[in-house]
DNA sequence: CGGCATGGTCGAAGCGCTTCGACTGCCGCG
DNA sequence: CGCGGCAGTCGAAGCGCTTCGACCATGCCG
């Protein structure tokens, strides 16, 4: 046991033990990793493999603390009532997925720190950006986002998005395109099923936009509508549609945005008399998943969770890299026919 | 413009500004904030004082690189089918927000990155331990933790848990609790509704564990059983309900551990003429709001999401700073009569 | 054939923090 | 009255990495 230098102090190894065992400067190893310096074929596989027989990984905090970058990204997912917990995890799951491949790590915020949590993430550079989730139409994180000095990407809208950079699929469009294919087959009285009051009440902008597409097509398209919130117990449902259904003995078209609530709403169709399509026809606004599980399945716009998330961490990469990126980008919805919509007799 | 020094170089605030502005060395503030050494009461009012109006935080890579702890610990939470996302999503809010009580931040794993990623998060530092959700009973991940050098904690129990550390509600216990409420009341014929099929077939334990208890408790008082899985579509739950009746004309008592099931289940036992609690009793078993929301409001033991949470980051915590802890904690259950079981006529 | 880019590598200087040993008064005790 | 000890503070040495400028061969041009 000779005193060999102090080869692995820790059981870590560091940068210096790849350099020693490849026969190169622990610099050189620095550029074979990060490619900001030409290395030549030969160098490199070998440094590559000392690497790999080592089991190196670079340490995080070092890293972080020399390039003044760390790697991590922040995903702050307030988790408000009325909202549907397993669709935010489709966004959530993907802005990880995507993000590990970038190399990125993400750090789970909750909404329990506040504006305090924000800046703790921005001075202490534990976090190179921010992915928001649930942005209200005032959103009160926003303010606070001109003032970090890192970049950040909303899943959603506020009311006044100049100078962010927004994802979202387009909900207003998708309001309009539910009302559209259920004129296109012929109904005249529509009606839309939306999220909880709470939502609306908070000012979530994907509820009240869809509303707005709604009401805005129907009355272009010259046909009566009714809108309303929509609570998520099988009870509730049950008498909104009691409801609906006195109210508007005619009504031929349903529109339902609150995936909670698709299940029993068919339920409460099927209890009040109403066969789907026969007698009503629905178009959901949902993740395929809900839609096509549904019996029977359900004409839909998707909610493409996956594709939201992935986008926003490509546009925070960008940011991150001084890259140009667009305003906003509102995803184009896209309406797929299934068994649920048909004509009215 | 004076050069005098280099007061905010980057607009970022270190250390060595707060001990200028302060009067002290840089090692009297760490000191005031790690607490580590004995600080004068007015110094630390100083140096309190001057952290606050210059807003500083530490730059959380130096601190990790400096003190070999990065605060930070890892939430492994694969997203299998048939786990019900609310409920994991209430461990995860539970474990975050316990979490920041201990000044810890949380990354965020999912399951795609498989091995690699937790020997990554050991060898770069990132995090200081770990918390494993939705733990099978032979769990790929087992073996491969207790090779890491960074302590962790299971939500959930492996078939072997010795020299784990493990949180969970006692789920065997909890199916004998319920079985032995029916009993109590006179039912001589009970059946058990389960997760979907997948769960059990990936020897997910709260599953089996739950089915377990079920069962003995029933061999032990003597009551006819069944007991089987069942998937979450309503159409499912109606086909399972059917078969049951079916096949028990008697049957007057029901177990539910399955929450995507419980209000598909009321419905389907509704459609087949059976009301609760007169022709048949049903007790659940998940999270409190999902029992009272349901009409009637269901008589349940808990799972008691956050406290399981809590408790996970609280072990984890007490390793970290060598303290030593219980090699598991089965948390009793505990069974809240509400409107749903009643004696049978 | 001499000088000058140029690709490839090295060395050293930090990044901002923690921590350890050393230092300084000051109190209390013998 | 002197000295050991202790509370309180300082200075400096890293932690493991990135990055900048320097350096050294080449190969190429004039």
């Amino acid at each position: 046991m000779s005193a060999h230098k102090r080869e692995q102090r820790d059981g870590v190894i560091t940068i210096l033990d790849v350099a020693h065992h490849a026969g190169v400067a622990p610099s050189t190893v620095s550029y074979v990793l990060s490619g900001k310096r030409t290395i030549s074929a030969s160098t490199r596989t070998r440094v590559l493999a000392s690497i790999r027989t080592l089991n190196y990984h670079p340490h995080a905090g070092a890293r972080a603390l020399a390039s003044n970058r760390a790697n991590v990204i922040a995903l702050v997912l307030p988790l408000r009532a009325g909202m549907h917990v397993p669709v935010l995890m489709q966004f959530a799951v993907s802005v990880v997925t995507t993000a590990r491949g970038f190399d990125q790590d993400v750090l789970l915020m909750t909404a329990d720190e506040g504006p305090a949590g924000l800046r703790r993430m921005d001075a202490s550079a534990l976090v190179d950006g921010l992915i928001l989730m649930d942005v209200e139409l005032d959103d009160a994180r926003i303010p606070l986002l001109c003032d970090l000095d890192r970049p950040s990407v909303l899943i959603g809208f506020p009311a006044e998005p100049a100078g962010l950079t927004c994802v979202d699929l387009d909900f207003y469009r998708a309001g309009q395109v539910c009302v559209e294919h259920l004129a296109g087959l012929g109904h005249r009285e529509v009606a839309l099923i939306g999220a909880p009051r709470a939502v609306y009440e908070r000012g979530t902008g994907f509820a009240r936009r869809t509303m707005a597409g709604f009401l805005d097509a129907a009355a272009t398209l010259n046909l009566s509508t009714d809108a309303g919130p929509c609570e998520e117990d099988p009870a509730a449902v049950d008498r909104r549609v009691g409801e609906l259904l006195a109210r508007r003995p005619w009504l031929t078209g349903l529109v339902v945005h609150n995936e909670a609530v698709v299940d029993p709403l068919l339920a409460a169709l099927a209890a009040h008399g109403r066969r789907v399509p026969e007698d009503v026809s629905v178009v959901a606004i949902c993740p395929d998943g809900v839609a096509h599980r549904a019996t029977p399945a359900l004409t839909s716009v998707l909610i493409p969770a996956e594709e939201v998330g992935t986008q926003a961490v490509r546009l925070l990469m960008r940011k991150l890299t001084g890259q140009p990126v667009p305003d906003s980008s509102l995803l184009p919805p896209r309406l797929t026919v299934r068994d649920s919509t048909a004509p009215p007799v």
